[in-house]
DNA sequence: CCAAGGCCTGAATG
DNA sequence: ACATTCAGGCCTT
């Protein structure tokens, strides 16, 4: 019998969550830190490293999490129309500075920002007779200067960038130890990056560090919640500051549960598409 | 505690 | 052709 919770690749990667992908044929190739990754339409990876690698995150339970976050119709429609899409790990690295970069842009310019990253500061290499770069190490931009960070225009973010990456170069911030952490500990951590506010960090813990509670609000969910979640999550204020931020997280994580991250990234897609937003 | 303004770029619109 | 508007999150005031 057909497994219907399998992978839906091109869903999960048009989904926000990652920039430095292509599509070449029938295939998908991403840039994941010093690794790259070569993905058929049935979800099959071939890894530049020839690693194993949890990039689509297969031990997770799928169906116990969608029983879990489908509280309400909204959610449960959202996860209908998006079956497979998944929360992806990424690099750490990469996806910290992939969120510095998004911060007050959109998925276009990130792309194209990053791109510029990649083949400015990281390495050459060839796959499948292909040509990528590698996603460049901490201390290769921690070393960099701000003007050439900011060649690959991302403006007043080039300094965030590189006191970022001095931080994961001096281990001020280390990703292993983050990973082991209980949400609340690693999202106080990362915050203490510059650059790095409530949204950001909570894109770098979903989508690299492994905690799926989760729940990034951008421009988008806050529309979200506004549309169908007006009774549920009601917003105090204009803007959404610390403490707002953190009151709604509060009452989504009881209302979506331990896998709330999941039930934004189907929510996300969703919206983006009833807009007919672009992706990658 | 909250509000407002500045930061920066590229695409979309006029 | 050129100017204006818009999208977008963090930080400082």
């Amino acid at each position: 019998m057909q497994n219907c919770y399998a992978i839906n690749v091109e869903n999960s990667i048009n989904s926000g969550q990652v920039f430095l992908w292509e599509k070449d044929g029938d295939n998908w190739y991403g840039i994941n830190g010093q690794d790259i990754l070569k993905i058929n339409n049935s979800g099959k990876i071939k890894t530049y490293r020839n690693i194993k690698t949890n990039f689509f995150r297969k031990k997770d339970d799928l169906e116990k999490i969608i029983k879990s976050i489908s509280k309400d119709k909204t959610t449960k429609d959202a996860v209908k129309r998006y079956l497979g899409l998944r929360i992806l790990e990424q690099d750490p690295f990469q996806c910290l500075i992939s969120f510095i970069v998004s911060a007050n842009s959109n998925i276009q310019k990130i792309k194209s920002s990053l791109e510029k990253i990649s083949k400015r500061f990281g390495t050459r290499v060839e796959f499948q007779s292909k040509e990528f770069f590698l996603f460049p190490k901490p201390e290769k931009l921690a070393r960099a200067s701000i003007n050439e960070i900011k060649r690959c225009g991302v403006g007043y973010r080039a300094q965030y960038i590189k006191d970022a990456a001095n931080m994961v170069l001096l281990k001020k911030i280390d990703f292993e130890y983050l990973k082991k952490c209980k949400y609340h500990v690693a999202k106080e951590k990362i915050c203490q990056i510059p650059g790095v506010g409530n949204k950001v960090a909570d894109c770098v813990l979903l989508f690299s560090l492994n905690k799926l509670e989760a729940f990034p609000l951008d421009r988008w969910m806050i529309r979200i919640l506004e549309r169908y979640y007006s009774n549920e999550f009601k917003l105090e204020t204009k803007t959404i500051t610390e403490k707002q931020y953190n009151i709604i997280h509060e009452k989504i994580v009881n209302h979506f549960g331990p896998f709330a991250g999941y039930a934004q990234q189907f929510l996300f897609k969703m919206e983006r598409e009833n807009y007919k937003k672009k992706w990658l």
